[in-house]
DNA sequence: CTGTTAGCGCATTCAG
DNA sequence: CTGAATGCGCTAACAG
């Protein structure tokens, strides 16, 4: 590999003149950019990334410590970071935490020995000693759709208690009483705050508050699924039930069919935070509210800029949109009428 | 950020013997990793990886080039291809080319200024100039899953031929004879042999060598529906459709449902290259050969390190397994019988 | 506008 | 086993 030495010897001109026109740092004469340009074709020079770091002290790299890659929500959140921070001259450093604690402390010593700008975050718990240190460094930061406690960074999230009462608003359309709730860990936010919202909200929307239709999971589908079948082994028959998350979803499904066969189960009407491409394909339709990942991540990557380059970052509140694929099926004729409001 | 100097100050050492604490690098007496280490851990003392790179000239870093992260082959590849390094103690950088050659070369370039030690690479198309060169300064690189001409690297994939292989038997056990295939791009590795094992090995398993059946899209959904429905629109009417890939098979259920509705949709079998966590909850169930994603990545992981560190690093071949859902719903009744062998 | 020089933080040489 | 010195490739400060 050849270095801007060679480069300037081969262009005739000094370390420094070479060094300007690479980097485009300074003015320079017409006739040695020519010769540099030239010589670092002819070269196939490639700038040296660790030592413009070290000697500049930043490394134009971002860090983003998603909670599961395969969770689609978060591949699409990733993607849409990345080409947002591409366009803006910085190269992201993907890391998957897999809804783990101890592996995301291990990425975090990753990307601050990396010397990231800034790092994407979204956490897994509480704020760890690790990460705690980041911050007392003063490394630039933003959540991304989940917050957590004693850290004051923007976060760019989905709006969970507007998105809950989306699907409390179809819920009581559709006339369900006996709905279940397959949640997520309470201890992640977004987990927490849509539970709360969906309590809070229920007795309004004409729905059971009978905890033994309400049960949690670990936002992964297998979690999920058992989460799924203790509702049912509680004796309970819901009408319709509402997965938290996208993973949550599948387990459900999961559940219900183990439990009560593939008959039963498309008896029963299923809602998902979190918009997946198979939804429309399921006996019935599941209706979601969909989450906006894309944005999510193009407006963390710039909050997060904005912070590196020393502007402001306001927080946002991303709206959710109802997938309304009910209307597909019509009403389900062979659910058991027992209570309901018929729409 | 405190430096190594700090380190070495607050232990009452010198800069050498820290640093051969810290890296471990030459022994050093007891007394003194004790003191360094204590003197670490109080200035939260974290290596500065472009410094240790410049040095060492080498990053302990892996590029990472996948043609689309939210393709969930390519998602659970990448979490697999990252563990594995880690454990390893190397850190991956992830790239998404979008089935896209420019972006992909943007990325290369991008890989080459950070000096990563090695390359996975799952290519777009043909050899381009930054790839070569990357290959001419001796990079070390393994293919994922595609090959592509005139690059001699070590190759870990999915047994394409053995695959097709698994789909033709399948669909001649189901006594299907008017079988739709929807492919990708011949100029991918995948997309050619998928497509070629199929063509060679149809008749011998009963299956109309009929061309009008024949169509490929981009390894997209929104390809494969405008290819799925290039074939219904020449007027004839599969009992089986075969799918190259995930999103292929997606595009292709789309492509079903929006051209002769769910209702005859629904009485075609679809059988997929790769396996999707939904193809359980479609009517009737797809059927499936599952591509172990996972061993992928972490061979490929595996043969490149061994490729760093001077060891061969020897191709291989991953076996597909059948994932028969038809025994979930028995034979098609409504399909129509002429010119049938029912198994 | 250009050449020279210093030094980013670290691993590694060479003496001792 | 340890300390002192060197330089990886680059940018930025300075003097011209």
């Amino acid at each position: 590999m050849s270095t801007i030495k060679d480069v300037a010897r081969r262009a005739g001109v000094s370390l420094g003149t070479a060094s300007r026109v690479l980097s485009g740092s300074a003015s320079t004469s017409p006739e040695s950019r020519a010769k540099v340009q030239a010589a670092a074709a002819e070269l196939g020079y490639i700038t040296h990334g660790p030592a413009r770091s070290l000697r500049r002290s930043r490394t134009d790299v971002l860090g983003l410590l998603v909670s599961d890659i395969r969770n689609p929500f978060f591949s699409e959140l990733a993607h849409a970071a990345e080409s947002e921070a591409m366009k803006r001259g910085y190269t992201v450093l993907l890391a998957n935490a897999n809804e783990d604690e101890v592996q995301a402390d291990e990425y975090l010593r990753i990307f601050a020995s990396q010397r990231v700008d800034g790092l994407l975050l979204s956490p897994q718990g509480p704020v760890t000693p690790r990460l705690a240190a980041l911050l007392a460094s003063r490394l630039p930061v933003v959540l991304l759709n989940r917050s957590v406690e004693g850290l004051d960074a923007p976060l760019y999230a989905t709006d969970n208690a507007q998105g809950v009462g989306l699907v409390l608003d179809w819920l009581e359309r559709r006339g369900h009483r006996d709905v279940a709730f397959v949640g997520g860990p309470v201890t992640i936010s977004t987990g927490a705050e849509r539970q709360a919202a969906y309590i809070a909200g229920r007795e309004a929307h004409g729905i059971s508050t009978d905890d033994a239709f309400v049960d949690a999971g670990d936002f992964l589908a297998e979690g999920a699924a058992a989460a799924m079948i203790r509702i049912l082994d509680r004796g309970v028959i819901p009408t319709a039930v509402f997965g938290a998350n996208g993973p949550t979803t599948l387990g459900a499904l999961r559940g219900l069919r183990e439990r009560l066969g593939v008959e039963a189960a498309s008896r029963i009407e299923v809602i998902s935070f979190d918009d997946l491409e198979w939804f429309e394909f399921v006996s019935p339709p599941i209706t979601s509210v969909r989450n906006d990942a894309a944005a999510i991540g193009r407006l963390g990557v710039a909050g997060l800029i904005d912070l590196i380059e020393g502007r402001e970052a306001v927080s946002a509140r991303i709206a959710m949109s109802l997938v309304d694929r009910s209307l597909m099926s019509g009403p389900l004729v062979d659910r058991p009428q027992t209570g309901h409001r018929v729409p």
